[in-house]
DNA sequence: GCTCTGTTCAAGCGCGTGATTGAATAAGTC
DNA sequence: GACTTATTCAATCACGCGCTTGAACAGAGC
């Protein structure tokens, strides 16, 4: 569906507030009421995009980091953790758009998102299951906002103008100067 | 002035695209040709209220960094990075908004922003020379990509809703749980 | 009392927005 | 060919937007 990819690309641009019906319709080369015909309302296609870009990303790292072996290093896990993310934003295109979409939306969820908190607890759990393995003295409670912390950096990479140099990386390179700092921020400095 | 505060607060809240002229004179409690009378603009109000806010918040970071003693620990320099941010989130009110804005605008800069580069580079150069100190294997390239990645978390914590756990804590709770995550990130692991 | 200056106000302008409408067109189905 | 259904289209609606206008008001200086 041509409305679809153009409200992707649109959203990933401007933000959820900053796709207006006309532009949208331009970009697809569709007429204004196909929006209301298809999808019932303008929010209602917006709401879908990001859904689905959302429900794409969680799948990708939900798998990434599932696959890792049984006692896996910190930084194996910081990076399958945020392979997903340097994978889409190297790629470029319409995979570094979807990713901005996510970021953008995390830092205030549309209405319904909590439908999507299992989906977080789960990965989280994941990953503090096999953090414990390296970090024993941390409280779960801390390991959880050190993972979030990672994610919001990645967040904060796929959205802020520092980002543009991972993009212009090869995968291998984002990876290699991306990878250490992650580890890092997960195992933290006090306790050794 | 009124007008000046409540562009503030809406700011904080909604960001530079979410606020009309209508919802800020209701606000302010003043008729809508106040703000053409006094700034020019609604736009003219808004950039004034948005560097005042940097303005101030980079004030307070190189304060604090060019306060630390000559070779200062990873932890303290992460504190003392940190400082203002925590200090405003956690103090919460105008200064958690103001902070909240001059988060917002570093994801996609204003036009004319460039004039803080200066500042910017500045306050990073004092965090490189201090890093050097501990980190004596990494290029200065690499350091300042780790400094862009410890304000890019800071700056997610003060817009996502992670960030609402530490709004909720003391000062030293906060810096307790962030500075060992921000230390850890700008150490890396790959080497040692 | 009169005027000048700074400020506030209700009313309205032009414009872009999301959404709707009824006609026109295309595609099956019998 | 006739009827039904799905889709597209130009035209239009009401609304909220930023901004301007000219009148009203208040205070200071003379």
């Amino acid at each position: 569906m041509r409305l679809m990819e153009a409200a992707l690309d649109l959203l990933s641009e401007r933000g959820k507030e900053g796709v207006s019906l006309r532009e949208l319709t331009d970009a697809a080369d569709a007429n204004v009421a196909a929006v209301s015909y298809h999808f019932g309302s303008l929010q209602a296609l917006l709401d879908e995009a990001i859904e689905e870009a959302l429900e794409r990303y969680l799948d990708a790292q939900q798998e990434a980091v599932s696959a890792l072996g049984p006692e896996p290093t910190l930084e194996e896990l910081a990076a399958a953790f945020a392979r997903p993310m340097i994978s889409a934003l190297t790629k470029g295109g319409r995979d570094r758009g979807a990713i901005r979409i996510v970021a953008r939306a995390a830092i205030d969820p549309p209405a319904g998102w909590d439908r999507f908190d299992a989906r977080f607890d789960q990965i989280r759990a994941d990953v503090v299951r096999a953090l414990k393995a390296r970090l024993s003295g941390v409280k779960t409670r801390d390991l959880i906002f050190r993972i979030r912390c990672a994610a919001g950096m990645l967040n904060w990479i796929a959205l802020a103008p520092v980002g543009a140099e991972v993009s212009d990386m090869s995968e291998k390179q984002a990876e290699r100067l991306l990878v250490p700092i992650l580890a890092g921020a997960l195992r933290g400095t006090n306790l050794r």
